[in-house]
DNA sequence: TATTGTTATACTCTATAACTATA
DNA sequence: TATAGTTATAGAGTATAACAATA
């Protein structure tokens, strides 16, 4: 395969793999930020604004929003960290830990489908490369 | 590093790279969009609005509009396929050439900081796993 | 003064459905 | 009828800059 550039293939990557995703997980009416978010999440611990957006990839100001969304249904809270009341810590309500148990679940599947094929090391290889990319300066 | 969904950081390693290249290219003035589409026409190929729109990994809706504002721009230029006038063949123009070239150097420019400390082979892995992410059912 | 987050603003990105032209 | 692309619509995603609260 020629245009061989990685970040183009990324690119094709990142956006076939969010439709699948945003497919399989229809009926939770998630958008692509909100999985996302959820994913991140889902591991119990709760993060600042700011680090979650680090985590997502976005700025703090673009994470107000999809919080806000998540907030209105009900699947995080907000609230300020004791020691620093300028920063919000976030974490999943009882029924936000279901959801991105949900969400986690549908991206294992996803990704189980995809790569059971390739040789077992490629994995680790890939997500050295990824995270090389992620710190790039 | 937990965490450990490859689709999670094949999201930020996709929000890193689109960020910096745009920060690279600020020259230029270009969206994501059109820096993702000039990348994929980069190699002189022309092609209609839906491969490029598979190329780009988006619809041919979302396409016209990108391409729209890269049509204005005088970067490309669009044509009814010769034996097909319901295709339009996207092609650069002279200055179109000269903005894609940018776009390609500033990737592979990219590519080499952040790859750079890497083993060799890891790259070939990380296409193929990029690949199986975006061809999965 | 510096930091965390939110608001305000302005575009870009995206999909779906309806439409046009061509096959 | 089927296909390629565009238009129309509506909403999500994004950054920047200005702001408030806290440190």
């Amino acid at each position: 395969m020629k245009n061989g550039s990685v970040i183009l293939e990324l690119q094709r990557a990142t956006h076939a793999t969010l439709q699948r995703l945003a497919a399989d997980l229809a009926g939770l009416g998630l958008a692509a930020s909100d999985i996302n978010a959820l994913g991140n999440l889902a591991d119990g611990t709760a993060r600042t604004v700011s680090e979650l957006g680090t985590a997502v990839g976005t700025k703090p100001a673009t994470m107000t929003g999809v919080l806000d969304r998540l907030e209105g249904r009900g699947l995080i809270t907000r609230a300020a960290r004791p020691g620093d009341r300028r920063a919000v810590v976030v974490q999943l309500t009882r029924d936000g830990v279901k959801a991105a148990t949900q969400v986690r679940r549908a991206m294992d599947d996803l990704e189980r489908r995809a790569l059971a094929d390739l040789p077992a090391g490629t994995l680790d290889g890939a997500r050295a490369v990824l995270r090389a990319l992620a710190e790039v300066e």
